[in-house]
DNA sequence: CATCGACCCTGCGGGC
DNA sequence: TGCCCGCAGGGTCGAT
């Protein structure tokens, strides 16, 4: 389940395959995830030049020399493979993109589905040309534009909980259900938390621990919670991160030994040690 | 505009 | 052995 950092990390495993290459040729040999754009057909980005890979949140942005973008999303189980071009074609094979190599081409492999590779258009955003769909999405932690403080009076103007504020891709992008939970068990704070109860402080230390928890995971060349998601180069980045809430139900709480929780949220779960993070919601919080 | 929940999809594992 | 069902969860879109 790709989030931030396994994206950065395949981003920064194809920028040496793909940087100042010129496309060959890119063919859908699959129809993608559902989502993909209908802007233009994949295959319009043939013989652009792609000037650089970006990242935003969990999007990649292959930058053409055209007026128009590629852009990519691994969705839940997507990845991106440097294969031999003899070597047969995966079963979920999606898209094949040749960018010169003499022996290898470039793989966008995916079970599920919910990933994709599109043409998009361009639209101004602070005086610079980038992707409509890159542009719906807020800046990534990581982004040296990210403005912490605006972000931080934002989360405490949200009247929803906290887990879902931090879900919420339009407000901060690039945290996923795994690190959403780590963040919280880190900082402490009940996942149903409302977001307009936290005091900034408890903001300022939950964007520590969300930055924290990824820059642990990035180190270590990405997390995943199984073989789904293999780096560039087909290599697993299997639990490199210890986690500590996620998948950890009913496991002791390394803080407190206290059995971890897991309850249903949305179509999916939180987990949170019940002592550690307690919603304090009904006990008379002031604000300030 | 803000918020919420349904929905897209496939593989897997548990229950029977 | 095989079937059914629930679960996993990104982003998007319609309803309120």
């Amino acid at each position: 389940m790709p989030e931030l950092p396994e994206v950065e990390t395949v981003r920064r495993g194809l920028v040496p395959w793909v940087k100042g290459k010129k496309i060959k040729s890119i063919e859908v040999v699959h129809k993608g995830g559902n989502r993909a754009s209908t802007f233009a057909p994949v295959k319009s980005a043939n013989g652009a030049k792609i000037k650089d890979l970006h990242r935003r949140g969990k999007f990649l942005w292959f930058e053409l020399d055209r007026d128009f973008a590629l852009v990519a999303h691994l969705g839940m189980s997507g990845q991106f493979l440097v294969q031999p071009k003899k070597s047969p074609d995966e079963k979920h094979l999606r898209v094949r993109l040749d960018c010169g190599d003499r022996s290898k081409e470039i793989r966008f492999i995916d079970q599920r589905t919910f990933g994709w590779v599109a043409i998009d258009d361009l639209v101004y955003e602070s005086g610079k040309m980038i992707p409509r769909s890159y542009s719906r999405i807020a800046l990534d932690i990581f982004d040296p534009d990210f403005n912490k403080v605006e972000v931080v009076a934002r989360i405490q103007k949200k009247k929803s909980a906290i887990k879902k504020v931090l879900l919420d891709q339009s407000v901060m992008s690039g945290v996923g259900n795994i690190y959403a939970d780590e963040a919280l068990w880190r900082a402490r704070i009940h996942p149903e938390r409302m977001a307009n109860s936290l005091k900034a402080d408890e903001v300022n230390e939950l964007l520590r621990s969300v930055k924290s928890v990824m820059s642990r995971a990035l180190k270590q060349g990405g997390t995943s919670f199984d073989d789904l998601y293999i780096n560039v180069n087909g290599e697993s980045g299997y639990f490199a991160v210890q986690l500590e809430a996620y998948g950890q139900e009913d496991e002791p709480c390394s803080r407190c030994g206290t059995q971890i929780k897991r309850i249903a949220f949305g179509n999916r779960s939180s987990h949170f040690c019940p002592k550690c993070q307690k919603n304090l919601k009904k006990s008379g919080v002031k604000r300030g």
